[in-house]
DNA sequence: GAGTAGATCCTCT
DNA sequence: GAGGATCTACTCA
């Protein structure tokens, strides 16, 4: 049973219920005609404007983050470090600006194509694990920021692989120390084991 | 294995 | 003009 999932998925109100449910979901991207694919083990949600660690925190709201006050179901693509390719869903309805940060896949399809544009020699825990290395093998840049969840270029699947509760893990976000007591909340979910997992061996 | 520095550029102040 | 929701490589042990 393979379904996309619908935009009503992603409208609902609890970003952390919506942050663990898309672990075990699978992302699609389809550029021109070259797929690739990962089973989604790790993820950390953002939860609008009384989250520090938000780009959206106190509800500060730029041209850069304008798409997370729109509507659920659209993607939000930003450059961090002048290097790394961030991709988040964005959750909830209008003004709420809440999102989720995909951190790490596990590869399904296009491995070859992934492995290429990663510039690696074979597949390893290395090739998608990271929110920078996820958007780099899934070929995600800025100019697809915007793009609605369920277009034939990107998208998000069900397969109907549901990872159990005691399978599912919670720990304080990655790299957001700047954002005070906010920083230690536990609002990242990971696959207990995978090693696919960023931030362990 | 652990710790640290450097890359590198868009966005907001 | 400064800094960031990161990753890699290199050092030292």
């Amino acid at each position: 049973m393979i379904k996309k999932l619908e935009q009503s998925f992603y409208l609902r109100p609890d970003v952390l219920k919506i942050a663990k449910e898309l672990l075990g979901k699978i992302l699609v991207t389809n550029w021109e005609g070259i797929i690739t694919s990962g089973r989604i083990v790790e993820s950390e949600a953002y939860k609008g404007i009384i989250d520090k660690a938000s780009h959206a925190a106190g509800g500060r709201r730029t041209a850069r983050n304008e798409i997370m006050y729109g509507l659920g179901g659209f993607s939000y693509v930003y450059l961090c470090y002048g290097i790394h390719h961030l991709f988040n869903v964005v959750t909830n309805l209008k003004d709420a600006p809440h999102a989720i940060l995909i951190r790490a896949l596990e590869p399904i399809d296009g491995i070859d194509e992934m492995l290429r544009r990663t510039g690696k020699k074979k597949l390893d825990h290395t090739l998608t694990r990271g929110p920078g290395n996820v958007s780099k093998a899934l070929g995600i840049y800025t100019k697809h920021n915007g793009i609605f969840l369920s277009e034939e270029r990107l998208y998000i699947v069900d397969d109907g692989n549901q990872y159990k509760r005691n399978e599912i893990i919670a720990s304080p976000r990655i790299g957001v120390d700047y954002a005070g007591e906010d920083a230690k909340l536990p609002y990242r979910f990971y696959v207990k084991g995978n090693p696919y997992v960023s931030g362990k061996k």
